[in-house]
DNA sequence: TGCTCATATTGGTAGGTCAA
DNA sequence: TTGACCTACCAATATGAGCA
């Protein structure tokens, strides 16, 4: 029998210090409700800015523990904290012909055409953490554009599909990179913009990286705490006196908002309303098709 | 040149121990 | 009794150092 909490908790009851922290997670929360849900590492880093949170990995493990017991616990809601979760891939299924037919008319009001076909180029964004995924999305999905976790790319075969993802677009691609300023998050981007560079080469696509979060110059505009480099992380150049910034250091809401500048300069935004333009068109059109689909099969 | 080893990345969880 | 905290571990890969 384990002896780590199964399921919900109930009476859950934090002691000491903790009372505080959780009352201090709850205002972040709330702070940044726009934004939820974030990750325990976002969350971390407002602790550390805004409530002098001890900022050591020791103290990361037990914020980690006590969201787990706070979730469980009724204290925490579950969507409020996005973690790398399991995937599945559930069959499309109806209960009836009728059902079908509501959700395709359904699906006909809500259609949405891609913009690249009228774009000078095809974006993506790339974050390093899977857990910033779904805020990052928040901004970059009204644009039509997709956002991907890197997690380092760590399987050559990922690399490889992505190439040929971007191959398959026939335009110039242009990777906005959210990433770790330290050796690690140096490295990883490197990596992706050598490998997936190369295999784009050979494909005959036209490839280039924009790392454009976190900066040096973030660190400094923003005051974002830092760390010195790992002694032992030797897999990129370092300056000596320069410091490492996390990702999830700078605050959601100006995240997304460097996320979104950066979109916008890449996009041709009067394509983009005509784009957009197009698609209401298409709905309208859509809509009247199902309608008198629908009549027909009444009759 | 090629192999092995240590260390790093993510967001946790498991088990053991301590303390309120 | 129960919550807190510490260490070890998971997966798949990159990188540098050291050695044969």
């Amino acid at each position: 029998m384990a002896k780590r909490p199964r399921g919900f908790i109930s009476g859950y009851r934090p002691r000491g210090a903790n009372v505080d922290l959780l009352a201090a997670v709850q205002s972040v929360l709330t702070m940044y409700q726009d934004q939820l849900p974030l990750t325990i590492r976002q969350v971390f880093y407002v602790l550390v800015g805004k409530y002098d949170y001890e900022k050591t990995e020791a103290a990361y493990k037990r914020l980690c523990e006590l969201l787990a017991n706070a979730r469980r616990g009724g204290v925490i809601p579950f969507d409020h904290i996005r973690d790398d979760g399991p995937s599945a891939a559930a069959p499309q299924l109806f209960k009836s012909g009728d059902d079908w037919l509501t959700a395709i008319h359904r699906s006909a009001n809500h259609v949405r055409l891609s913009p690249w076909n009228l774009q000078p180029r095809y974006v993506e964004v790339i974050c390093e953490a899977g857990g910033m995924v779904p805020m990052l999305a928040s901004v970059a999905d009204p644009y039509g554009i997709t956002v991907r976790s890197g997690g380092g790319f760590d399987s050559i075969t990922a690399k490889h599909e992505l190439a040929q993802h971007y191959a398959r677009q026939q335009l110039p691609v242009t990777v906005l990179h959210v990433g770790d300023h330290d050796p690690s998050g140096e490295a990883l981007w490197t990596n992706l913009s050598e490998d997936v560079g190369a295999f784009c080469q050979s494909l005959g696509a036209d490839f280039s990286v924009q790392r454009i979060a976190v900066t040096k110059e973030h660190q400094q505009i923003y005051s974002l705490p830092t760390a010195p480099p790992k002694k032992t992380d030797k897999r990129s150049v370092w300056n000596e006196g320069d410091q490492t910034v996390q990702a999830e250091a700078l605050p959601p809401d100006i995240l997304q908002s460097i996320v979104r500048d950066a979109i916008e300069a890449n996009l041709d935004l009067d394509q983009l309303a005509e784009t957009r333009r197009l698609e209401q068109q298409t709905r309208d059109k859509l809509s009247a098709v199902l309608s008198d689909l629908t009549t027909n099969l009444d009759n």
